[in-house]
DNA sequence: GTTGACTCCGTACCAATGTACGGAGTCTAT
DNA sequence: ATAGACTCCGTACATTGGTACGGAGTCAAC
């Protein structure tokens, strides 16, 4: 009370700008501190504080907004199990692996342009610029998630018969080990998985015979 | 015109979509072919399909729309040398390297994090969750002040020496380590600590030596 | 000579992560 | 008691690379 933290403050210490904040509450990431009754300025306290520094070292460890939601929820969730966080760590570890990956290979496609080119003179000599021109082969052989032929799709499927937190990362984890499968999001709430995918390399119905493969039913999508 | 190419065909034979190639358009990357003067359907020639399948071709490389729009431009340009587009991939190169060393990092924190995890039972053994609340974060023991206290005493030091808000933390946590001490403040825009203290068990000397014990100075007090 | 597929065009929308603005209210220091 | 700084809130905008929609025109085939 003798000293309010306005948001402002509450930005400095946690290192973030005002209007972060506010996008942080109207995302549902952080919960707005009441207005008091007299009026006047909200008054923020720590715990907030501490759960955006949570959200920017999730961030910096390139887990999204939608993710560090889960995390989050995860938290303050008594069933919890440290194999649930774990789990997502682990994914993420994957997806990182990934674009290491393919960007390795857009770096040795670059070298070899470089390397084969005269480093002056008109450009009709120029190795890269015909190299841009003709070259047909694709820079990745794994097809997931190159930018080339077709961006990954989104698609959502409501799911029957799961009866925990548990049954939800199980289906996380069939998911996650097919081919194409870029990012899954399975949420026990919602009884639902959302899933990125290359469709060049796999397509719904796949996905959802790997999900009644290992018990539970498929009762929609999107 | 036995076989007019229209936009569908152009479109297949770059391997993009038709709306694709309106938005190339629309954003100037490839000029829009006239309208025959009698009417009818638009009607594209190789040279449009080949800048098309040169603009994937870089993106592939990672180029961005904006980037090619530059290659393209050059393309033109009488006056353009190879050296030019060298340097524009050497600098592609760079950068695709820089990201390269950043998700190298981001992997092998991911890793240090996965291997310290007990891997299973309650969230508050979990390291991980722990790790994120706290990585490069001291933090608060605890606001409460003890009510045995009494006459707090308030004050506010001047700062030198602190050049991130990692640093204002880093004071912070130094502070509240301190006995007798029971709120902090500080702030890095400010440069300044804003403490509340039992006199009881400390007092301004102490906090100061505290301060410059971690590697700052103090140029002011009130 | 009509049906179905395709074009043309403008506009709106998607995802993700914030930033910025404007007007009214409030707090603090002089 | 007034200026200047700050909050609050809703809304719009930025970025990147496209997708999607709706209505009107046009083309090809049966």
């Amino acid at each position: 009370m003798a000293n309010p933290m306005t948001i402002a403050r509450a930005a400095e210490k946690a290192g973030v700008g005002v209007e972060t904040i506010r996008f942080y509450e109207r995302r549902g990431l952080i919960a707005q501190p009441p207005k008091p009754r007299d009026g006047g300025y909200r008054d923020y306290d720590l715990g907030t504080v501490e759960r955006i520094r949570f959200i920017r070292q999730a961030q910096e460890l390139g887990f999204s907004l939608r993710e560090i939601e889960e995390l989050l929820a995860l938290k303050t969730d008594r069933q919890a199990d440290c194999a649930d966080v774990r789990m997502q760590a682990v994914a993420k570890r994957r997806e990182v692996e990934r674009k290491i990956g393919q960007l390795e290979e857009i770096r040795s496609a670059l070298d070899a342009l470089i390397a084969t080119c005269p480093g002056g003179g008109d450009l009709s000599a120029c190795t890269i610029m015909e190299a841009l021109s003709h070259r047909r082969t694709a820079v990745t052989p794994t097809p997931s998630e190159s930018r080339s032929g077709n961006m990954a799709t989104r698609t959502t499927f409501k799911i029957d018969g799961m009866h925990c937190d548990g049954c939800a990362r199980t289906v996380e984890a069939v998911l996650l080990s097919e081919p194409g499968v870029s990012e899954v999001d399975v949420s026990f709430g919602r009884r639902e998985a959302a899933i990125r995918f290359d469709p060049a390399a796999t397509n719904g119905d796949r996905l959802k015979q790997a999900i009644v493969r290992v018990g539970y039913s498929i009762t929609g999508s999107s």
